[in-house]
Order: structure tokens, then C-alpha cells, then sequence
RNA sequence: GGAGGGGUACCCGAGUGGCCAAAGGGGGCAGACUGUAAAUCUGCUGGCGCUGCCUACGGAGGUUCGAAUCCUCCCCUCUCCA
């Protein structure tokens, strides 16, 4: 650790939303400096999405920034919060999760963060470690700590209590515990989205309550997702795994709007201050073509995952099957066998499940979704004779190729 | 404990006895166009043996020729009072 104070602080500042606050972490870093001892980086994740989508990354990037400047990270893992209910809006009670899958899941975080963060500088932990075990009177006196009052000042309380919707008493210890975990880990520092300040503030709060110094808070910006609306979630379906095939990620960063792409290279790209400004700029006098501009970042993306070569020919894909109209390299293949001399093209769908239902596929004809080898299918009825293959496309997206054999006597 | 409001399809939300498989919006899907799985426009969006049938409006019963709509009980939730 060798960097100065003003020179870590630049790295730390660059791209965050808020930072709580800076005096108190130039002092924490006067004096790990002093020491020799780094501070103590906390952000939590989550136990049951361990798959990691590019929001994350984005908190995951700063986590790396700050270890390679020479602090200690801790990658806490909720699996206890995580396991009695979501905290997020209806009262969906979870489903515990045994002990093997936390760790399965956890295995499954290791895999996919150590592609960002360096593995020996890293510590993981897991809430269970010092929840399972306390007592009732602690849980309570952890309530005591805080108002109701208080609590409704949270933006996402506030106006669910004015809606008329209900808030359970179990969502309101969530902030609590995440708090708490600051406390047993002496968190120096606490990251977390912008939408995790209130609980990063109790964390605060909580630290002083019981006697530590608190911790800095830094919120990192919220991810919009795929629609360009909400943050970018698992359970909203918005998302892009960072273990997702190639081909998948570079289609769905080509699927977002122009302006939403803009968002991704702040929030995602290795693109300097400079740079990104630049690029803006470009977009904006025409001088920068927007699709070139993000083949160029689904490039950068993809590879920062899988790689270089993998990049180049999700792109080459890209361009053969939506620009030149043609047929992916890799499809899938199946055969099928069938008790007939022939099927309709209604159970073929369904059967190779590109239709979910009788009525899916009749609507996919009815529209013109439907072809086979490159001829467009109209009649509800068509049929398919057995002992060929078939290439299948519906709608612009899904290819299949089907061998279809016949179990009947005559060949 | 008392009084009142509300629970509708993936989501939001209209509908208060037949014209309701249920307005409108969002999302999703398909088509056209294009610079891309951008934007825009159009259509579709419960299931099935598909000009018809079945299932569906918190749950269970009931009234009625006919119920998302009326009645009874129950569950959930919000507000006000205590």
C-alpha cells in the first residue's frame, strides 16, 4: 500500500454517487496508512441469486479498485437474512435454504467473482456465522436500537406506508441486521447501491450505539436493466449473467435502446472520464455511428468474460443471422421420433418446446413466425413427413434443427 | 375490541346481474420498417379436440334461467377509533 491519501481517494471517488463522507475516510486512511493496516471493506450480497449479473459488477468493480490500492475485502453473504424472507415489497416468504445449498451457492459466487476480484485478497463470510446463535433478548435489544419514526424515513417504507401497503415488523429488523453485521465485522468501510444507503446508515448509526467508530458509506450507482427502467434484477427478468453464453450477452446489450447503452458505457465499460465524454459527444453530433458504438461495448463485455475470441465471434453471429438474415452457427439439434409417417407442424412446436402451448403455436403460424427451411409456414395444418431434417426458425431468435424418424413399420 | 376501505389475468388497473376470456396501460411475443434483439408502426397476448368447448375475477357455499358483479361464512390486507 503505497499509494498516498489524495491519490486513493481519486481512485475511490471515481464514478460512486455519494460518499459519507470523505473527511472521516481520508482520516481512516491516514491511519491504516500510519499502521500498516488496511481498512476493512464490507458489501453484502445476497444468497439466493448467485447468479451474478453485470449490477453487480458494478459494485464488484469498485470492490476490486479498492483491494488493488491494498485493502481488505469482505464478500459477505446473507445467507441467514436471506433466508428468512424478502425484505422487497410483497410478503413472499422464502423458503429456508439448507446448509448445502448455501454453500453450493456460495461455491457458485467464488466461480464468478473471483473473475473480477483477486481470490487471496478476499474474505468471505456468512451471516448465519453470528446470527444462528443469538439469543432472543439480543435479537430484541437490536429492535430497541432504533424508532419506528426513524424507520419510515426510509424512501421505500415511507411510501409503502402511504399506499396502504403492508410493511411487516420482520422488514423492518432487516436494516437492523445488515447494521449489525458492520458492528461484528468492524467495517471500515460499507459499499452498497444507492438504493442500500438507509441501511448503510443504520449500519452507522448501530457502529456508534455500540461503541465503534462508524463506517464510511459509499453507494455505488443502481444498473438499469434491460428495459431501461428498473434496476437490473434476477427476479425482474432485466438482467444479463455474467455466466451467460456469449452469444447471449452480446445480443441482449445489442437489444437495449441507444440511450440506455450510453448508461452501460458509464457504468460498465473501461472507458475513462475522457473517453466517455468523447463517445457521448460523438453520439451526439453523428459522428459516432450508435450501433458501432455498442458492438463495440457488447465486444468489451463479452470478453472481459469469456474472452477475446469469443468476442469476435459473437459479433461475426450477430451480424450473420440479424443483418444478413442467415442461420446461426450453432444450433441446437434433436431428433424426433414419432409413432406416424408424419406430424403436424402444431405438435412439432410443441413438442420441441419453441411453443408452450396448442394455442402459442397456432398464433406464432397465424403471424408468420413460424418457417421452415427458410420457407414461411401459413397453414395451421401443415404437415411434415418423417425420415428428413428439418431447420425450424420461429420468430427472429430461435433456430432448431429436427431430425424427425418414424417409429411406423415402412420406411 | 369497534367502524370503514380493498383483494380482478404476468404486473398495474377498470368493471357492481347477461353485450365479460373481462376496458386501458405496462410487460412479453409476432410482423413491417431499420442501423441492432435501438426507435417507430401494426397485430397478438388463459387453455383445448378452436366458427365451438373448458377453466378463470382471494377461498368455500348459496340466490338466480344467468354472478367478477347479489347473500352467508372464512382468509388476507389497509385506514380510523380504542
Amino acid at each position: 500500500m503505497t499509494m498516498d491519501i489524495s491519490g486513493q481517494l481519486s481512485v475511490i471517488k471515481r464514478g460512486i454517487v455519494e460518499l459519507i463522507s470523505e473527511e472521516e475516510l481520508s482520516n481512516k486512511l491516514k491511519e491504516s496508512l500510519k499502521t500498516g493496516k488496511p481498512l476493512r471493506i464490507k458489501a453484502g450480497f445476497d444468497p439466493t441469486a448467485p447468479d451474478i449479473h453485470l449490477g453487480h459488477t458494478v459494485l464488484i468493480q469498485k470492490l476490486k479498485q479498492l483491494q488493488e490500492i491494498g485493502h481488505h475485502v469482505i464478500f459477505l453473504i446473507g445467507d441467514f437474512t436471506g433466508m428468512i424472507g424478502d425484505p422487497t415489497g410483497k410478503s413472499e416468504t422464502r423458503k429456508p435454504l439448507t446448509r448445502e445449498e448455501v454453500l453450493k451457492n456460495a461455491e457458485t459466487y467464488k466461480k464468478q467473482i473471483f473473475k473480477i476480484l483477486n481470490p487471496e485478497k478476499t474474505q468471505i463470510v456468512f451471516n448465519s456465522e453470528w446470527f444462528s446463535n443469538m439469543s432472543v433478548i439480543e435479537v430484541v435489544k437490536l429492535g430497541s436500537m432504533q424508532t419506528v419514526a426513524r424507520m419510515l424515513e426510509r424512501e421505500d417504507f415511507k411510501k409503502r406506508f402511504n399506499n396502504h401497503q403492508d410493511i411487516t415488523i420482520l422488514e423492518f429488523y432487516y436494516p437492523l441486521f445488515q447494521a449489525y453485521d458492520s458492528v461484528y465485522l468492524k467495517a471500515d468501510v460499507e459499499l452498497g447501491g444507492t438504493d442500500q444507503l438507509f441501511n448503510l446508515l443504520m449500519g452507522r448509526t448501530l457502529q456508534k450505539k455500540m461503541g465503534q467508530e462508524p463506517q464510511v458509506v459509499i453507494t455505488m450507482p443502481l444498473l438499469e436493466g434491460l428495459d431501461g427502467a428498473q434496476k437490473m434484477s434476477k427476479s425482474l427478468g432485466n438482467y444479463i449473467g455474467i455466466t451467460e453464453p456469449p452469444q447471449e450477452i452480446f445480443g441482449k446489450i445489442m437489444s437495449v435502446s441507444d440511450e440506455l447503452m450510453v448508461r452501460y458505457y458509464e457504468l460498465l465499460s473501461s472507458f475513462s472520464n475522457a473517453e466517455f465524454e468523447a463517445l457521448k459527444s460523438g453520439l451526439k453530433k453523428g459522428a459516432v455511428h450508435p450501433k458501432e458504438a455498442k458492438i463495440n461495448l457488447a465486444k468489451e463485455i463479452v470478453a472481459r468474460f469469456h474472452g477475446n475470441d469469443a468476442a469476435i465471434k459473437a459479433s461475426a453471429e450477430f451480424d450473420k443471422v440479424f443483418k444478413s438474415k442467415g442461420i446461426p452457427e450453432d444450433i441446437e439439434e434433436k431428433t424426433l421420433t414419432i409413432p406416424t409417417q408424419d406430424i403436424g407442424i402444431i405438435d412439432l412446436l410443441k413438442t420441441t418446446a419453441l411453443a408452450l402451448s396448442t394455442s402459442e403455436a397456432r398464433r406464432l403460424i397465424q403471424q408468420g413466425g413460424v418457417s421452415i427451411d427458410g420457407q414461411r409456414v401459413s397453414d395451421i395444418n401443415h404437415k411434415l413427413v418423417a425420415n428428413r431434417d428439418y431447420l425450424l426458425q420461429v420468430g427472429k431468435r430461435k433456430f432448431a434443427k429436427i431430425y424427425i424418424k418414424t417409429k411406423c413399420g415402412q420406411e
